[in-house]
DNA sequence: ATACATAATATACAGTTGTATATTAATTAT
DNA sequence: ATAATTAATATACAACTGTATATTATGTAT
């Protein structure tokens, strides 16, 4: 299963055109927000006409665009979810054998607090305030996040020979875990975040311990 | 460890009162404000005009009781985590022999979605937005409900002989955990809570076995 | 060259917000 | 009764918001 990099779908492909030609894309705005963002600002309390300044467009032409401003936080947490899922996939396939897949992957992932793109302050923080069609974007990214961490879970399970005990709710323990500390830590000095990151893995090894015993005594045939 | 209902310090206890008597109390304040919130709406929305109309004041008057909105989300936040711990803490005092108590407590936690009162809904939601002083706000709230469940943790494990690795960390992994799942169940139709409710137990159970297994292991005196 | 279609802007408006200032009302101390 | 002190309101203002309408610019097809 690669990153799975589909271009999203453009707004209106008149192939036919006609007419004057777009100064500014629907991307250039999404940009543009990104950069309104950040640990301090989130995606509900951005304004249209504030988009607009930051794009250098008049306000009226963000329906161009966009619909509303709730299609563009869509849009923003689509793409944050998007490409932290693509750089958790990189780490994790040049992770070398001694290493640990776990660590690797909580390391990368609160790596991103200190980017300057904010695509995790994005994501963490948004979980659920908004419209509804927003929440259930985040949930939706969410979802993903659970599924590829699942299919992970069960080809390490069956290549260490370690079985696992309900590996849906697995995933979604750890992913609910890792994204609810995250958040936490984004409020902390970046000196905190190597504790943070040895708490996040222990907690995990703990969860997999738990599947694994629990998958032994239900089916506890020593094959 | 009773639930510690400590009154909120009154604002300016001057005891010699003198010129005219105040119409309305900041818990006025802060009721009319819980009733504009609920399930779909966030404290961040709430505008310092709105609340004031809420409450039958002047714009004005909003400041005797209050500093700024955000003193009063502040105010909100404890309110709600201080009754939601004592509604818990009430919970499981009151379980019987054979039930479970983490069953328990996850139950009565989550059958607050359907609660008027829409203390968990604040609780769940504002994880994340707004001023660093409401952020800290609510980190401290689930702090509190941390400590409270490592300490009945530790008394668990001495009643049962069951051991315990990292009590803290299995508690604040518990306690993020729980929340995450609620804030998710807030957007789900109610039939779907009892499902959830097993979820949550599942993963719950899977940690403390995982906890269980590692302690064993670390000290695995069969006394 | 002309018509047409599209993108972007300009102007405008009504609504809301936070707050500064001034005024009135109610209560207590003297 | 009068002064003092506090609570609440009234009025006002500038900033900002989303959006409706009209206009201009810029490209393409004929």
């Amino acid at each position: 299963m690669n990153p799975s990099r589909k271009a999203a779908p453009a707004r209106k492909s008149k192939s036919n055109r006609q007419g004057r030609k777009p100064a500014i894309s629907r991307q250039d705005i999404v940009d543009a927000a990104l950069q309104l963002l950040g640990p301090h600002r989130s995606v509900a309390t951005l304004s249209l006409r504030e988009v607009a300044r930051a794009a250098a467009i008049a306000p009226n032409s963000f329906y161009r665009h966009f619909q509303s401003i709730d299609e563009l936080a869509v849009a923003l947490i689509e793409q944050a979810g998007q490409s932290l899922r693509d750089l958790i996939w990189k780490a994790r396939s040049r992770v070398g054998a001694g290493e640990s897949v776990i660590r690797a992957s909580v390391e990368t992932f609160l790596q991103q607090l200190q980017s300057d793109k904010h695509y995790l302050h994005l994501l963490l923080r948004e979980g659920a305030v908004g419209s509804a069609a927003f929440k259930q974007a985040v949930e939706r990214q969410l979802e993903f996040f659970e599924k590829e961490l699942q299919t992970d879970l069960v080809r390490l399970a069956a290549a260490s020979n370690t079985p696992i005990h309900n590996a849906e709710l697995v995933s979604r323990a750890i992913t609910r875990l890792v994204f609810s500390m995250g958040t936490s830590a984004m409020e902390r000095p970046p000196a905190e975040h190597p504790k943070l990151i040895d708490d996040v893995t222990d907690m995990i090894r703990t969860i997999m311990v738990g599947t694994e015993t629990l998958a032994m005594q239900n089916a506890p045939s020593p094959r």
